[in-house]
DNA sequence: TTAACATATTCGAATATTTTAATATCTTAG
DNA sequence: CTAAGATATTAAAATATTCGAATATGTTAA
């Protein structure tokens, strides 16, 4: 554990520290869905949830495809973000 | 995963979304440790890892015993946070 | 090309976190 | 009890995050 790298670790738990951010890793451990749909699940306005798609972009937790005038994001690593929900079960 | 809690998710997040935490936290993986040693370690003035370990403590992540003159700070739950870190090996 | 739907960006205000400095409290040896 | 070592708290300044409102951009059907 000593050679682990704290600031990139820390900057993927800063990355979940929001609770509509981890509520949107959940849903897209279900399964890929659209800016749309998970604006339905989460009932917030949508330049605030694109806002946070962003984060988790950023932080490299989701990437997305464009499928016809919908953009589709997906987990880039869904083994990784089961693993860790896991914990908390 | 549907029924977790996330605001409780999100905010142990929170707790380890700074570098210096989530450095403390490691340490103390391998054994409880006094706030001086945690400085050394750290390399930080004694105040700001006061502050941390008060944000650890908050967060239900560490507490302590008073052993002496010193405080010790130990993790509450190492299983979880021995699975926890695991995830970035 | 344009209209309509889908998503992103920008900016500002509000709020929260972090850091530093100063000081306070706690604990025990003497 | 007091001094000294160990740790905590507080306040203030600096910085970062969050949200809402307004607007912009991208995509496709017609």
């Amino acid at each position: 554990m000593a050679n682990l790298d704290v600031k990139k670790i820390s900057n993927f738990f800063k990355t979940l520290s929001h609770p509509t951010r981890v509520l949107i890793t959940l849903e897209l451990l279900q399964e890929k869905r659209c800016v749309t749909d998970i604006g339905e699940l989460v009932n917030l306005p949508q330049p605030n949830i694109s806002q946070h798609l962003a984060i988790l972009k950023a932080g490299g937790i989701v990437d997305w495809t464009q499928q016809g005038k919908t953009k589709c994001y997906f987990l880039k690593d869904p083994q990784l973000i089961e693993n860790l929900f896991k914990i908390f079960k």
